[in-house]
DNA sequence: AATATTATTTAGACAAATCTAAATAAATAA
DNA sequence: TTATTTATTTAGATTTGTCTAAATAATATT
């Protein structure tokens, strides 16, 4: 099956946005892919006729097994080229999601195992999301919850689900990345806020909208 | 100056079709690209409009300045890739012609210096041709001709011009490749066809065409 | 349940990159 | 130099991926 990068990419989306079983929205995958609603059923046509998803009008979309297939392949190259650059080239933490963009869509097979193997196959990539093996499987997630979620007093940051620059940024900015252990001060119901402290750093509020998209889990 | 990957294709195939200062044909350049004279004539007009290149109707292709400039952009990322491919993931001589022309429009100056410096700042791809450093710049090629035109007997392979697949294929079989030494044992004038001894290796018989895409210099 | 709102799809248009067929210019041969 | 051949360009069509605006379906509200 030879994708295109548009339908790779919407393949793609759709894998993001599909936890579990749940259909993914036309609209939500039109903000996912900053493109309109109108598009993506163009496109939804497209792959329901190549068979890599299931859709039916007004109905949402699915991704069909072949097309998870498709999925977890674009994942995996996304995810070794993310690791190439931070561990070879040393990018940081935020820089390397634009690139691993474009780079996920050199689709070979031999190049993405070779890339794999001098990387020493790594399970989890920069992001702390694991990655998926030459047959799509992958590790399955530790237990994890968004920081806003958390229970735990003493946690340590295991993924991060929005790859914004934006996001990225300011938390490298606040010493957090993969692995950083942080403390819970306080929580505010006012505004669901949080305040958080990193060890050696002063303690910092977080609005609900940061909280969310940083995962966790106790330490 | 943003450029789509057709655009860098085409200002790629004209920078290897300019040799010297000579103009580029609209038949030479859709030969090169398997495409057709008419989609060139489009071509050209948007990349003249782009003061890519100086183009007058019926007059043929040259690059401009600032053209040659991104050629060599395109250049210098296609044979670090090359070289990283060869180097790091051993992939053989021949495999990496393909992934080069995919990995080298991933448009970025960081990525690529980065990747120069991890590979420790290569000044020839595998296939012996010269990399433009960041600035354009590259090493003069040492003095070269073709095997077919060599008045030395001994000799060394320097570079291959056709990177087709078949004809890098053949020369791996017989064992040649960058830095081999080679021995001309005959001309043979009927079919102008050469031919050479390879250390450890019998004789063997190469075509005309074979011979011009060798580069050698003597040793 | 009827109405209003939101989500989705359809219809028709557009830009990029290509093509074929026909027209025209340039080069070559008679 | 005129005729023929070859090279190049133009005109108009096609495909892919996108868009806007209008129509329709699904959902939410009164």
């Amino acid at each position: 099956m030879n994708l295109s990068i548009a339908e790779e990419n919407h393949i793609k989306s759709i894998y993001k946005l599909q936890e579990g079983d749940s259909v993914v929205t036309t609209n939500a995958l039109a903000y996912e892919l900053d493109t309109k609603p109108a598009s993506v059923t163009d496109m939804a046509k497209k792959l329901k006729e190549k068979k890599l998803i299931e859709y039916e009008k007004y109905k949402g979309i699915t991704l069909s097994p072949e097309g998870r297939k498709a999925a977890l392949q674009i994942v995996r190259r996304h995810r070794l080229w993310e690791c190439f650059l931070v561990d070879k080239l040393a990018f940081s933490w935020e820089e390397v999601h634009e690139l691993a963009e474009e780079l996920e869509h050199v689709r070979s097979e031999k190049l993405t195992n070779r890339l794999s193997e001098f990387l020493g196959n790594p399970v989890i990539d920069p992001h702390g999301d694991p990655i998926p093996d030459a047959h799509g499987k992958m590790a399955k997630p530790r237990p994890q919850t968004s920081l806003d979620q958390a229970n735990a007093r003493r946690l340590v940051v295991t993924a991060v689900t929005d790859q914004s620059t934006a996001l990225l940024a300011f938390l490298n900015a606040k010493g957090i990345k993969l692995g950083t252990q942080l403390e819970i001060m306080a929580h505010y119901e006012y505004d669901n806020s949080i305040e958080i402290k990193v060890k050696q750093q002063p303690a910092i509020t977080i609005s609900e909208q940061v909280a969310k998209n940083i995962m966790v889990r106790p330490v």
